[in-house]
DNA sequence: GCTTGACCTAGAGTTAACTATAGGGATTAA
DNA sequence: TTAATCCCTATAGTTAACTCTAGGTCAAGC
């Protein structure tokens, strides 16, 4: 099966080697492998997770509450509807501020100019 | 003109006035009357604009790209076009972001159990 | 067999965004 | 008129999330 190294995976994710290893040390990769001498072997599935993980962040998660996902994924089935839960609340909130920010700029008379725009 | 005071403002958005002074200093409430003797007189307008900045700020952006677009504002009517452009594309952003979230999600094995539910 | 370059860890340093403290002024209630 | 309670500024401290440095390991090429 083919592998990445971290520099690699750094320059798909357009993240640095810095932060990859933050990330690791947080807890947030406990799936990625390493050769006997401790160099980390990163999968495909290893690169799927990080996309996860990188759009939880975008979305405003802290890297604690992204750590007690991945944690759950690690449970196995038994956290299923947590992390279901967790998914949908996520969703409605970002779709909320997005709701809330229309809704607000086209009430605010700061931008009373540009409302007409919108 | 029925004005309030920072604590009243602070309770209403659920911040802190130690946030609100922090704004102040950095430029994102230049609007905000003062009484003679200094205290902050905060209308129903100033309000407003502060739910927007809080949106601005829950969709991830900076507090000085907040203070770009409070600039833009105070600048008039000149910069209108810079202004709804930001909105565009911070809207298009956060979209993007919920799009690459649902897709990776359904295709990362990492969630491999829950996908079958969404 | 030695150098080069990518990897490693531990831990120090940085930046943004608060959060709190110290010291002081104004308004209000007793 | 004084005590309490709000307000103010300036500045120090904190936390999260990186970002970097020092010192070392290991595999590949010359």
């Amino acid at each position: 099966m083919k592998t990445y190294s971290i520099s690699e995976v750094a320059n798909e994710l357009n993240l640095t080697v810095y932060t990859l290893r933050y990330y690791d040390k947080e807890g947030l990769m406990p799936f990625v492998e390493r050769t006997p001498s401790g160099t980390r072997l990163f999968k495909e599935s290893d690169i799927g997770a990080l996309k996860v993980i990188e759009c939880l962040k975008a979305t405003g998660m802290s890297i604690k509450e992204i750590k007690n996902f991945i944690d759950w994924c690690s449970d196995g089935d038994s956290t299923l509807q947590q992390r279901y839960d967790m998914f949908i609340e996520r969703k409605a909130l970002v779709e909320t501020q997005m709701e809330e920010l229309k809704k607000q700029w086209n009430s605010s008379n700061i931008n009373a100019y540009i409302t007409r725009l919108l």
